[in-house]
DNA sequence: GCAACATATGAACAGTTATTTGAATGTTGG
DNA sequence: CCAACATTCAAATAACTGTTCATATGTTGC
């Protein structure tokens, strides 16, 4: 069936494809990917998630509880709140990435 | 020295948020991330695809449409039939990185 | 032109998901 | 323990999305 592996990407089993579609339904949501981008700077509060998103805690949270599972986001309590941040640097690349994507400029002709 | 900016992600406006939410939500379904990755690989025409992963020419289809809006790939009619790649490599970094993170330990512990 | 094949389109259904609302849990300091 | 704050949970609604089916468009060779 696959023959050519040009690229890294080596993905033989059902469930390493429904777990990567998994993460990446998880940042094509606006107000999710919003904030996760907050949260790329630094260890951020949920209240503060909030308010620098014009959101309601509960929403921020509910979001929050979903990025956390699918371990791209972080927290640790400091007091009475709790701070989120990014796990790991990938989500970062991945985010980049993606911005180069979007960025790139309509060189070829397409067939539409 | 500036100290801030540790990555290349500046998303100021809304509108370039949600372009970029698009993008990661059609790669979040399972059926067009798999069809993607195969169109990674070399031009592949829809009836192969649909064979190849066992869908409906119809169902293929109607996903290609969206990943081709999305600039995510591109088609080249051959004959009867029209063939599907990507439109650039950014889409195989993007997915590299993912894996990336998939594979990454659980270094960390963490506040669950 | 017509038949056979390849792909695209549109409507309709089923299942999922984001958001809101209100209450509940947990934490801190007095 | 109590009050005040921060976050989480749960149920309900509204909107969206993937899939199927039937039909249409487009291409090739006779």
């Amino acid at each position: 069936m696959f023959t050519k592996p040009r690229s890294a990407v080596r993905l033989s089993s059902e469930d390493a494809i429904v777990q990567l579609a998994d993460l990446f339904r998880l940042m094509g949501d606006p107000t999710r990917l919003r904030i996760t981008l907050v949260c790329l700077d630094e260890p951020i509060s949920v209240g503060e998630i909030a308010v620098c998103l014009m959101l309601s805690p509960s929403l921020v949270s509910h979001h929050l509880r979903l990025l956390k599972a699918a371990r791209i986001l972080r927290a640790e309590r400091r007091g009475k709140q709790i701070f989120y941040s990014a796990l790991d640097e990938h989500i970062r690349c991945v985010i980049d990435d993606m911005v180069a994507h979007v960025g790139e400029p309509l060189d070829i002709e397409e067939a539409d």
